[in-house]
DNA sequence: TATTAACACGAAACCGTTTTCGTGATACGC
DNA sequence: GCGTATCACGAAAACGGTTTCGTGTTAATA
């Protein structure tokens, strides 16, 4: 069993100073090239990689980053983590991730115990029940510590601090426009229980769009759908009640679960109803018909997060602090497949 | 902005030495009561934690274990990470995780990149390019050095260190047999083009269950799909050239994507053909129909990897240390849904 | 030849803990 | 009243680096 190679023990066999190894090593110009060579050469041959944890402790950072996320096995939050993990290791940092759950109590234990010198900022995304209870105590402590932290997708406009977020309500409008200039009169909305911030906006570009057209919004036409597995009987319930001739989705679940539903019941898909959703998944691609849904770009999302935040953090470093903090959206784009025409 | 606390903050404002402070809060035996209580209340009210760096450096371990896999955005390696974050996270410890997106080159560079005291120990899945290339010096250094390592489900039988796998060969078996059951006489392999480790066992599990119902393995029935968009293609391709009622796949896609070649040349299922795919996905509970699969578990490979790795570091430290490697197996089970008869 | 600047390196502080060991004060036994 | 055990605490080293500052040696300058 080798045992990892310090300083310590370059210095005695070379029979230099420690400080002499370490500017050596950085190539100082206090030190001789004579030196320099033999010292570099001992350190190649040994395979001398500086100790992380000493770094950290003297320089204060850790070149971690801390992600907190909601969850993981979903598609989503994994493709945007993909883009902070991509971002982060080109900028040579490691990413620590722990998974709230979409509890607020995980959320809190997470953050505690990343926040104690282990990671120099956050990015996060906010449980359900955080958002429900609307209580961010502990994000305004971090922030109040100087920690940089960057929120995407589920935000909070109560706190100040740098976000990356959806155009939501635009997009959600944008394809509600699309149901309608396909010809589309009696559009669904199908979306979830407890309303997240960006459920609602999607709610209000879809009920935007019908009101620039003239059409009312119809409450019976919003299909409130719990996680469940009884979603299938509430859809049925759903078509037996209201005459519908397409809906959008909050998500890709529900878009698929729906047409299921009305193929079973013999509609023809996309010529008597349509379908949009949310999240270019693998549901989407792999439906039949295949599903037309809003693309969130989750890893181009994951990049910028990491960027606002490694730009943060070194920043605060530098000195050259810019107070002000930003919200950058990104732009989703819909995916024109077999569920809707053209 | 408030500071974080330290141990020589709160020495410097009760007048003690940090040593006092320091064994204070450990509740220690040489301070008094007094003293203990003095100090205990003033870290709470100032809300004290220790600094994880400096602890590390000092304990010469980090609670931090790391995790290099080959994607993130895969269902199986999604559920295993779940697994080894949700025990880990009970034991206190955090996951650092990186994904060598099935490069060599970024397997290697990511495992330097924590090795250098960052963490306790590694749990990973090889890349595809590292089992194709069949190079392991980085992972034996590793275990040189003394650092636990933990390999799942893509595992070499070259080095010698804690494995969890699954029980593919078996399991591919037994869905075979039941293939068999059902009175299949023509039944497909459908596997990917770099032979995994987990592919060949799949593939020997097959062949072995043919041969024992003295049915001749046919090279023609097995159909290689790469993972690219021309599948389709290929898949309807060899719906041409041979006769087939069922297929085994190790995948969920590539089944998924079969039943739909299946199904759009009038091919009725389960009635004319059986499908079973791998991994139990988001894709077969939606598809239809319904995909029957093989449930690899990985939420519970990845705690029983978590565990393996944990027990490991510790014992390590209280210096029991066990040198015989364990290998665990991970029994799949077969979910029966729509795509099978009966 | 004396002064000084440049050079090459080492000593030591520091980051925030943990932990060993030493020590002054008190209390106890004889 | 003296020796000793106990108590309660502090000094200091250690973990493995970085960095500031000081210093001895040599070479250049006046």
């Amino acid at each position: 069993m080798k045992q990892k190679i310090t300083l310590k023990h370059i210095a005695r066999e070379l029979e230099v100073s420690i400080s002499t190894v370490s500017k050596a090593l950085k190539n100082s110009e206090e030190i001789s090239a004579d030196t320099k060579e033999k010292v570099q050469a001992f350190a190649k041959l040994y395979n001398y990689k500086p100790n992380n944890i000493a770094v950290s402790l003297k320089n204060k950072r850790t070149k971690n980053i801390g992600v907190v996320i909601p969850d993981i096995v979903h598609h989503f939050f994994t493709t945007v983590f993909r883009g902070i993990e991509k971002y982060a290791n080109e900028q040579g940092y490691n990413v620590i991730i722990c998974v709230s759950d979409e509890s607020f109590d995980k959320e809190v234990i997470n953050m505690e115990m990343l926040n104690n010198g282990s990671i120099d900022g956050f990015i996060m995304s906010l449980s359900a029940e955080t958002q429900q209870k609307d209580d961010i105590t502990h994000l305004k402590q971090v922030v109040e510590q100087g920690i940089p932290l960057v929120l995407f997708d589920r935000v909070t406009d109560d706190l100040d601090c740098d976000k990356v977020i959806l155009n939501d309500k635009e997009i959600a409008y944008q394809a509600t426009i699309k149901l309608l200039d396909e010809g589309r009169k009696r559009i669904a909305l199908a979306t979830t229980e407890s309303y997240f911030n960006v459920s609602e906006k999607r709610a209000e570009g879809y009920k935007q769009a019908l009101k620039e057209h003239n059409i009312e919004v119809d409450d019976n036409l919003i299909l409130v759908l719990p996680y469940d597995d009884i979603q299938e009987k509430m859809i049925h319930k759903f078509f037996d009640e209201v005459e519908v001739d397409a809906i959008l989705s909050v998500n890709e679940i529900f878009a698929i679960q729906c047409m299921e539903v009305a193929k079973k019941r013999g509609l023809k898909i996309p010529e008597d109803i349509s379908f949009i959703g949310f999240t270019d998944g693998l549901l989407s691609r792999y439906s039949n018909p295949t599903l037309t849904v809003v693309a969130q770009h989750g890893v181009q999302m994951g990049e910028i997060a990491a960027k606002m935040l490694i730009d943060r953090v070194e920043s605060e470093i530098s000195g050259d602090e810019d107070e002000t903090y930003r919200t950058e959206t990104v732009q989703a784009t819909i995916i024109d497949r077999e569920s809707t025409k053209n």
